[in-house]
DNA sequence: TGACGTCGTGCAATCGATTGCACATACTTT
DNA sequence: AAAGTATGTGCAATCGATTGCACGACGTCA
């Protein structure tokens, strides 16, 4: 019961208490090495450990061992909801694998992007999960170049260059479409994600295609310039002042609340004049007024997948990269319904 | 332009392209030593630096600085709304100053928490932010025998052994009490936050406080197991069965929507029926429906505030410990309304 | 009994950067 | 011109843990 308040005990400290050189100390202490070390004196080191409250040393050993035991997570935004099941499921596996998670935001520009990868780097990441990634991405191209794996999740590079999970964006938005041309309508139009995001171009592509099949026109579309509310409710604008419509298809949930306040300052009614459906499901969509129609996207699967994929990365670091798509699945609620008339 | 993807160039490296000893290229490297090294010498040393690529290594400079860089942050659960907004703006102070985040969710018991902040700590922490405090915490203690500066944020412990940033819970609950009671509400009930987290604690006393002075019963008090939905409707059910009621006052936003789903499985109707505040005032809650009145805490002034408490207490240790009390503001929505007849 | 393994432990180098100290050079000062 | 003072660089120890190698002790087998 030691003060051990002030210094933090060291391994030679743990060595001189248990009468052994420390480096005897360490061995003991390290449950692959144990076995190396006679059982009696393993278990007068580990007591003495516990005794003086000694603890590991991370940094100190990863000099050593070049393993930081630290994985860098970039996102655009962690107070955007969408990211926040993403995140938190990929910090629970590698929490679960002994990893500690290093977490930035990454909300400026390129240049930001690279000055934050670089500080994750200094740290010595063993890898890094990027929530940010543009369709051409400098970034992964710094990762690669610093040798340090990298995973991408929610957004996909235009070449997969890396190991990606991202949900199945084209199936997903043509759900959508389905949904609303099985409603009865007709005049659909879309509002569009960022084109340099996978995301936006994707849905956007997906959306395309559903229409076609269905023998719809698919012109009446608007590209958001951001994934916001503000951004959705000026691409609603555009799209209602230049298109009549009897529903939207957005490819996000916020630019789906834009759009309802957009409604709401027309006297427009949702479902009753116009049928709205979202993207990605993200935390509380459900309680809006009317509750979103939209697609749901498995996000904490997706953290999960993406963090197994690149432990297995660290772990065997000539692995193929892959790209997981995860289905995602139309969520029927209150804020589609068949046209009037 | 060479090839250094390999082994990331090393401090030694740019010395030998530079012609000088090592030390002199830290020095020159570093802009609070650069002035004991000719402006020359600097400049070629800077200069081969940028030609081969170096890149400090944080880990190696830390083991001898004791300068980790690295500040941990813990949060009960990531993916819940009320902390995403804190989070992101401690992690924005942080990086403003250098410092990177290490967030971990700790949503498991006690026990649980201790083993992450050790594992904080292993990483050598120069200082951690907690967001789980409970009134009388084990896990700032262990820090306390660690000698990990601590700062708390959103939720106090009863006796302030640390720096503290909260909201002000007792003002912002006799803010919505009072505004039930300006209404015309009599019979306003509770629904409380576990007893062990400072918010509930303290929004119970501001509740039994406020009522006390409008010279009305604080009787219809229950206290819901956990800040979440179905704890909400657990405790309504209580609520609701045993008190006739025209008003509930909430410790949270999320016991709020729970409150809402009992409601609306009863078909009674908010607020024609029964009044309901919220708290926290939670992203997206102004969309649900009906629009939930509640009481605004500052998250992100709140988290940006624990974070240069922290950064202060770390650059001056031995600064008094001072707890910051946010004032609140109530919003008013739809979900509130003078009782009917 | 002597050669040879095996097992357990200690020694010392190593990871990459920082820093107190010493030393050399140039520049004042009297 | 000698002594004294900046000024700029190099040397080597240091942070804490890991690990290849060597060495001593013990046991076995011939």
């Amino acid at each position: 019961m030691n003060e051990m308040t002030r210094q933090p005990a060291t391994l030679q400290a743990v060595a001189d208490a248990a009468g052994v050189h420390r480096s005897t100390a360490s061995r003991a202490l390290n449950p692959d090495k144990a076995h190396l070390i006679g059982p009696d004196v393993v278990e007068r080191v580990q007591a003495a450990a516990r005794r003086i409250g000694y603890q590991r040393d991370e940094l100190a050993a990863g000099l050593r061992t070049k393993r930081s035991r630290l994985i860098g997570i970039v996102v655009p935004d962690l107070a955007n909801l969408v990211f926040a099941p993403i995140v938190s499921a990929i910090e629970t596996v590698l929490a679960a694998n002994g990893y500690s998670a290093l977490i930035a935001n990454a909300g400026g520009g390129v240049a930001r992007q690279i000055q934050i990868i670089d500080q994750l780097i200094a740290h010595r990441v063993e890898g890094v999960i990027l929530a940010t990634a543009q369709r051409d991405d400098p970034v992964v191209t710094r990762c690669a170049e610093a040798g340090v794996p990298a995973v991408l999740v929610n957004r996909a590079e235009e070449k997969a260059r890396v190991s990606t999970v991202i949900s199945n964006d084209i199936c997903g938005m043509r759900l959508a479409v389905e949904h609303l041309v099985a409603l009865g309508h007709r005049r659909i139009g879309h509002i569009g994600g960022p084109s340099h995001l996978s995301t936006g171009a994707l849905r956007l592509e997906g959306f395309g295609k559903a229409m076609a099949e269905a023998g719809l026109d698919a012109d009446a579309v608007v590209t958001a310039e951001a994934y916001t509310r503000d951004a959705g409710r000026a691409a609603a604008i555009e799209l209602l002042d230049r298109h009549d419509l009897t529903a939207v298809a957005t490819a996000n949930d916020l630019l789906a609340l834009g759009l309802y306040q957009e409604l709401r300052a027309r006297g427009l009614r949702c479902p009753d004049d116009i049928s709205v459906v979202g993207h990605n499901d993200m935390p509380m969509i459900d309680m809006v007024d009317p509750p979103l129609t939209t697609v749901h996207i498995h996000q904490a699967d997706m953290g999960r997948q993406a963090a197994e994929l690149l432990l297995a990365r660290i772990g065997k670091p000539e692995t193929d990269t892959v790209t997981r798509v995860i289905d995602s699945e139309l969520v029927v609620r209150g804020s589609t319904a068949p046209p009037r008339g």
